[in-house]
DNA sequence: CGCATAACTGTGTTCGAGCACAATTTATGA
DNA sequence: TCATAAATTGTGCTCGAACACAGTTATGCG
């Protein structure tokens, strides 16, 4: 029950407390014999140092890169920032500083070169969205080399050791066509991949993967199928086509936050009747959700993810605690009725 | 951007640190016009003390007190204690220690009984589930008056000023609502109340509104919202008889987490295409889940409701942080594909 | 043995806040 | 005017860990 410190270890080894520390620390120049009574005092008592008093001595003020893409430029990125304030307000006790980086989601050059200036800014630790995978190999590479952690979320760099907060990416694709499958009678269904302007193709890949997963494992099944990938510039009219060729179609799941494109269309050309699954709580997304367009809506919850890398790694430099090597988000199933608290900040 | 400490202080005003000290704490012994120098100069550089600093002097070992119904005795419960654990762990840098008292859910002389436990162990700050609305309110008027702050989840007690993680059951009704009807053709629709043991009158009454309140605000839909109410030793005769007295049933709410009793009986009645939506992730009814006899669980997530009514009990003794009133969660659909991650501890 | 050097061990200060108590200044009254 | 009380202000220690540095003991070698 009660707590030693360093002094109780030292009266009890019959040492100053000089010594219990060079123990603990394996700063050397102890006898064999002390050293060994000190540390069986230490497992036995199972000796935890204060942390506060650690942290109150080492007085550090800890700096943090953080490297994302702009809002500004994609506002399925907004509410990152959202997390990463709400990590920093709750150990705002302790002096922990974040340098912010936000680059172009659609260039990969002005992704090195913000990391150019994220080098230096001499940063702690780092948190990054590393969503070319190219560039974000040898970037992780560097800071492994130079012995900086860092923790990513949104994709993760399978080359990579770095700490990964995510989801499961086959499993939300499953989860679209449990959700479709439910929702519809046996008809037709299509997998759209809307293509962004920046490459999620990693991602599209498992979704679909998982999507026909879940009707390969159905019995009694034998609609087809469809897949569509629609370049961003063209989306409108590709779509159009799409849906005239297939006037079978019941349902619909859109790979990525776009489904608001799809949800227009199906609008304009009076086909609400058929099932719409897609992702991220973007505003556009929301709207048609709530009109009925959208039936679900599949949360990424980059709010949280943000908000998790940034704690794990706060965690690590004021506590020393271990960075889970990846964390997999529970996958949010979102309707009408219970977006609203879904979407405070 | 640089911390200022007390010192600092002291030395911008021309005053020890034993002064600035005096007048942060109002304890006076201190010349007005010092005391409004001291004052001004706080307020204009904002300054914050170091709670680090404050933590290592005080050096207090916080007692929190919790009272939750036994889980040997409703398994609903048991995740409350990975929350509480995680919470726990999570501060585990300070010395927080709890006094957990366990009580039988359906006897109310027992909640008192470990009550009376709870205030001989002398608690700081104390979490509670206040199951029975009367002895509930008693007993936090009581802790008022002996200015301990309680923080409650699962069930809000309205008379009582005591912090409250919970969810909105009015709403969470209406997504029942929202999910049978879009999984379901038009036909009747019940809403089944299975007594518990003990009451939890007003949870299912305000699930059975909510879910009413989804159909009237529906256009076009005139079939019929049955409502049956069962006593738990009798729940299966007459569940049965229910269910034969209205063969047009499409869809089934059950307002608690005893859906699996309902899924057991559609399995041996051979009627598992009548939709089934409930409550909790009990291993029982995630079985039924996951073989499809139960179609959507709403998952009222007790874990972290304990979870966080902890942490702002702890982060209000150590870092004086306010107790938010009141704390609504998101409502998590479940699904047989999603269902996995929410089981983890 | 003596003395230098290495090996080891103990002491004292620091971090910032909090508080007891000492020290100083001011006020009061005879 | 001066003693004394009252009001105000300053000093110094504590919490526990970390580390610099001083102090002590052991070892080697001429």
């Amino acid at each position: 029950m009660k707590k030693y410190t360093i002094k109780d270890i030292a009266q009890l080894a019959g040492v100053s407390k000089g010594t219990v520390d060079r123990v603990i620390h394996n700063r050397g120049n102890v006898a064999k014999d002390v050293e060994q009574k000190v540390r069986a005092l230490l497992t036995e008592i199972n000796y935890q140092p204060n942390l506060i008093a650690r942290n109150l001595k080492n007085n550090k003020v800890f700096t943090i890169g953080v490297l994302i893409p702009d809002p500004s430029l994609d506002p399925y990125w907004a509410v990152c920032m959202d997390g990463i304030n709400s990590a920093l307000a709750e150990f705002s006790a302790f002096d922990v500083r974040i340098n912010t980086f936000l680059y172009d989601p659609t260039d990969t050059a002005d992704f090195l070169d913000h990391n150019e200036a994220l080098l230096q800014s001499e940063p702690d630790v780092i948190l990054m969205v590393p969503l070319f995978y190219k560039e974000a190999t040898s970037v992780l590479q560097h800071y492994q080399s130079l012995n900086i952690k860092v923790g990513t979320f949104n994709n993760q760099i399978t080359s990579s050791t770095a700490s990964f907060i995510g989801q499961d990416l086959y499993q939300s694709g499953r989860i679209a066509a449990k959700l479709l499958h439910s929702i519809s009678s046996t008809g037709d269904m299509a997998i759209i991949h809307i293509d962004e302007k920046y490459k999620n193709a990693v991602h599209m890949q498992e979704k679909e993967k998982g999507f026909k997963s879940y009707y390969d494992d159905l019995k009694g099944f034998d609609n087809t199928i469809l897949t569509c990938k629609v370049k961003y510039v063209e989306t409108e009219d590709k779509l159009r086509d799409f849906l005239n060729d297939h006037p079978q179609l019941e349902g619909i799941f859109v790979t990525n936050s776009k489904a608001f494109h799809v949800a227009r269309l199906l609008e304009s050309e009076n086909k609400t009747q058929i099932k719409l699954v897609g992702y991220d709580l973007l505003s556009d997304n929301v709207n048609y959700l709530n009109n009925g367009t959208i039936d679900f809506l599949i949360h990424q919850n980059p709010r949280q993810q943000a908000y998790l890398g940034l704690k794990y790694l706060i965690e690590h430099l004021v506590f020393d605690k271990q960075i889970p090597e990846k964390f997999l988000l529970p996958i949010d199933i979102i309707n009408s009725e219970n977006v609203t608290p879904f979407l405070r900040p």
